[in-house]
DNA sequence: CCGATTAATTGATTTAAATCAATAAAACGG
DNA sequence: CCGTTTTATTGATTTAAATCAATTAATCGG
């Protein structure tokens, strides 16, 4: 049976042809699991109302599909309610540059260039798997900030553990040879799907689904696939870590931490005092 | 003539040892000429008075001074009025990585890790030639925020420019060689020194200061200075730049852009819509 | 379940940049 | 201006990672 589709939602559809409507119901803002890692965090539960009708509705977007590309019209911005999403650049030569890992309560699309309603991404963005995204029209981002405060300060919030991971990533491309950085990426990510969400992490095993390419890696921390092949199979050999099946497991997580020179307490969410 | 030093000054020398007491008169908000591409950017004039008080004092900090440490308390948060300034993180091994290039306008010192007043600063900060600083109290700038949305827009807007030029350094460490990655730097710089200061730009000759040694240019862009040496050596043998004296003018401007894929878009500043 | 595509794996070879090692040239503090 | 300390420069050698080239293993769509 299909579902019958809003007139927003072929408006939208019309924008971004990979996204798919909802089933419903749809969950609403005051009883989000997430919320309190994302955008509304801040906002008073009496004020959830009103986000709620700024926000455009639930859309899936499937595995390996292309949200937007660099340079699409910015319409519209998003909270990932679920799954995994990836921001990239492509540069001129066909090099692929991966700049972040999107998890279940990241905000993103608000990186622009240009000025107004007509500003383009200044990345691509695609799902790895499967994805429910919560959209927002990005035109009404500003008066909805000076309406709420708290919005605009969960913003910079966000903004400052955004950077925070951009600014680590940077240390490792630069700085660390290519067994630290995977290191250091694997860590964060673990760390990240366990703190971010219910699914995903498995207790009893210790792992977590894992759905990059050796490829995405090596976007990622700009080295080669082949390179991460040897380098994770060397790790494997030592016994601390297992990657296979799209499922990750930490098996020397002191060992691994010292390597990568990783400190979790980058991965708690940033708050202005 | 020794400047009388106020209690507020000396409370501060005790934790920032290495700033210096500005010579009166000191720049008020309302007069100050970065005002509109800063901190202050979207504050109304007759607010001005109220954010001129939330502001400690103008200081001085000698060149190659440290201004904080990674890890020390980060009571104060900074804008650079005048001059250079690098943030930077040592890694274990001691190798450098700069993540920042702090310039006249540039807000900084609010990327911390922790919660509350004893959160630590997650970078160190140093100045390349004598610099003069706006600083203000950190633990003042959430409530701040909240009465003055402007302000935290205005944060959220700096924090996306911020953003894009941490990505765009990712994307050069990550998938530029170095010729691309240096290319870029020294476009970056230059576009961002003749765009936000009426000194050091010399239009006469179109060229700018440039108090960066090759091994801060290494440290940015994670190459040795041996290997930098020989890149600009390079460039200028063919022309495209010349760089001595702490000075650098650009020659070859449209081939330098092609090689660094750099596009001056970036460099504007973000605004929210 | 099955052919087709995508991803992982491994070996051989090359290369961009690092490292090692000296000088030469600037900048700096009295 | 002068000795001292930083920076810049250049050559020789090494190395981490890229590239090239197959082959094997998974995953996917019907």
């Amino acid at each position: 049976m299909a579902i019958p589709q809003s007139d927003e939602f072929n408006i939208l559809m019309n924008k971004r042809p990979n996204l798919q409507q909802c089933a419903d119901p749809q969950t609403e803002c005051i009883a989000c699991p997430i919320r309190k890692m994302a955008l509304f965090r801040g906002v008073p539960e009496e004020e959830l109302g009103w986000t709620q009708e700024f926000r455009d509705a639930q859309y899936l977007l499937p595995a390996r599909e292309t949200l937007y590309r660099e340079g699409d019209i910015a319409h519209s911005i998003y909270t990932l309610f679920d799954g995994w999403v990836i921001l990239f650049k492509i540069l001129d030569n066909g090099k692929r540059q991966i700049l972040r890992f999107v998890l279940p309560g990241d905000f993103f699309g608000f990186q622009v260039n240009g000025t107004g309603a007509g500003a383009g991404y200044t990345h691509g963005a695609q799902a790895l798997v499967g994805s429910t995204l919560c959209v927002f029209p990005r035109t009404r981002l500003r008066s909805m900030m000076e309406k709420q405060p708290q919005l605009a300060i969960g913003l910079a919030e966000m903004g400052m553990h955004d950077m925070t991971l951009c600014q680590h990533h940077l240390i490792g491309t630069g700085r660390k040879n290519a067994r630290e950085s995977i290191a250091f990426l694997l860590l964060e990510l673990f760390y990240r799907v366990r703190m971010q969400m219910q699914n995903g992490f498995d207790e009893a095993t210790d792992s977590i689904i894992f759905p990059l390419t050796q490829e995405d890696i090596g976007d990622a921390i700009g080295l080669t696939s082949v390179h991460v092949n040897r380098v994770l199979k060397e790790m494997e050999r030592e016994e601390l870590i297992r990657c296979q099946r799209k499922r990750l497991t930490i098996l020397g997580e002191e060992t691994l931490m010292e390597i990568g020179q990783f400190d979790p307490g980058m991965i708690a969410p940033k708050e202005l005092v």
